[in-house]
DNA sequence: ATTAGTTCTGGTCAAGGTGACTTTAACTAA
DNA sequence: TTAGTTAAAGTCACCTTGACCAGAACTAAT
């Protein structure tokens, strides 16, 4: 039916392909201080091209799968992890982005919590970095890490996203110090808190969390929803 | 060297297409009272699926332009139109947007100003409607049109945009009027202009516009730079 | 048992921004 | 000259924010 000919010129108009990659987020403590700190997880390339080097987490787009699924499933693959957030970054389609073919990458980023975090996979191929300390990476990778931090410093500080990286209960003290990993500044505490518990969405639980060396802090709830995105609207 | 069978795998196994959307605001004249309103330009499809219905103007991104390009292509060719303002929206991926094949849209949002609006081509198959009452549209491009709508509202209020709306040179009442089209209220005058005139993107001219009958306004120039999207960072 | 050390939690205060409103300025049309 | 219009400046009360202070509640050391 086709030629070789037609073959050829079949491949030159197709469409690029097209791949999912996902930055993932998660907070875990710094070797040094013990304080939390953003980390990512990055996979190693084993093949050109940029083979050895490392890249974000991804891979084409299987037919039969929505964006935010695939997202969701090569972050599964990739980390053994579950995302408490998920939302699209944005869609890489410059024509340099790969040297040997056309790609263009539509991007999600997503937050996990650290009790999931802790049990991640990690492998020789598949290692966590921390967010301001990644080298230099595949492709266009360092961009779009730079630009998923700034989304992530905008949405922290603008909406309420901030407890997709603590567990259900959760104290005023630790809302803090995702403030202050993410933003990478030191906040007031009395300050914090009078905004924090101004916001209708947390909720002031019975509870408190005993251990410290010090007066037992109260448990707060977070009870509102995540986003508007599109993809997210037809879910209520 | 392929044989028939190796074809029908191939075009299952191929990646979804990838077409480009725009949605284009420009502010037009209201029929009934004459002030600006938000309108948006609509092509007819003209086969199927959805024949005959209203859609977003778009295509296919061809294999040698960036997205940017192409949604600023066919932007150029269906309105005749350049933007003042470009910026990518989504990128839609859900399974059943078309009912034929797997259709990926990455989606962009353009601002033009009314005096190139006003010389858009219009023609039967290319018609402007008003953004809050187009009827029912090709494919899933109503939720399309209300997700850009509330992103061109959200820019609006928070960072500074409206500018490209408007010419060079504008007084604080066009800038007003902007305002109040697209977020569809009164705003009070003096406090407006408190607002506008204290940032520091705004610059005064010691030029007036004549001819109203009442006092002439002075005339105000913007001097900011666009956004921050990764596609407009690398052109500072 | 007492004290020191820690964080939690509630409070004050001044500065700055915002919404509602008033007043004066500067033009045109009658 | 006057009425009508919008421009532009100013006032006032209210709220939010950042900086700071002080007492409360717990643990660990003396």
């Amino acid at each position: 039916m086709y030629t070789s000919a037609a073959n050829v010129a079949e491949r030159r108009s197709a469409p690029p392909s097209l791949a999912i990659s996902t930055v993932i987020f998660a907070l875990r403590p710094s070797e040094k201080s013990g304080r939390p700190t953003l980390w990512i997880p990055l996979v190693r390339r084993i093949r050109e091209p940029y083979k050895d080097l490392w890249a974000l987490p991804g891979g084409p787009l299987t037919h039969a799968e929505s964006l935010q699924d695939a997202a969701s499933r090569n972050l599964q693959e990739t980390t053994g992890l579950a995302p408490s957030y998920l939302e699209q970054l944005y869609a890489f389609g410059g024509l340099h982005r790969s040297p040997s073919q056309r790609v263009v990458s539509i991007v999600y980023w997503a937050l996990v919590q650290p009790t999931e975090a802790a049990l991640a996979d990690e492998s020789e191929n598949v290692r966590w970095f921390r967010a301001d300390r990644v080298g230099d990476l595949a492709f266009d990778h360092n961009a779009i890490v730079d630009y998923a931090l700034w989304r992530l410093r905008n949405k922290l500080a603008y909406g309420s996203i901030a407890y997709h990286f603590l567990g259900e209960y959760f104290t005023l003290a630790q809302v803090r110090e995702v403030y202050e990993a993410v933003l990478d500044r030191q906040l007031d505490p009395a300050n914090f808190r009078r905004q924090i518990t101004s916001t209708p969405e947390i909720e002031e639980t019975g509870e408190y969390l005993q251990g410290g060396k010090h007066r037992p802090p109260r448990l707060y709830r977070f009870t509102g929803r995540p986003g508007l995105d599109p993809d997210n609207r037809s879910t209520p």
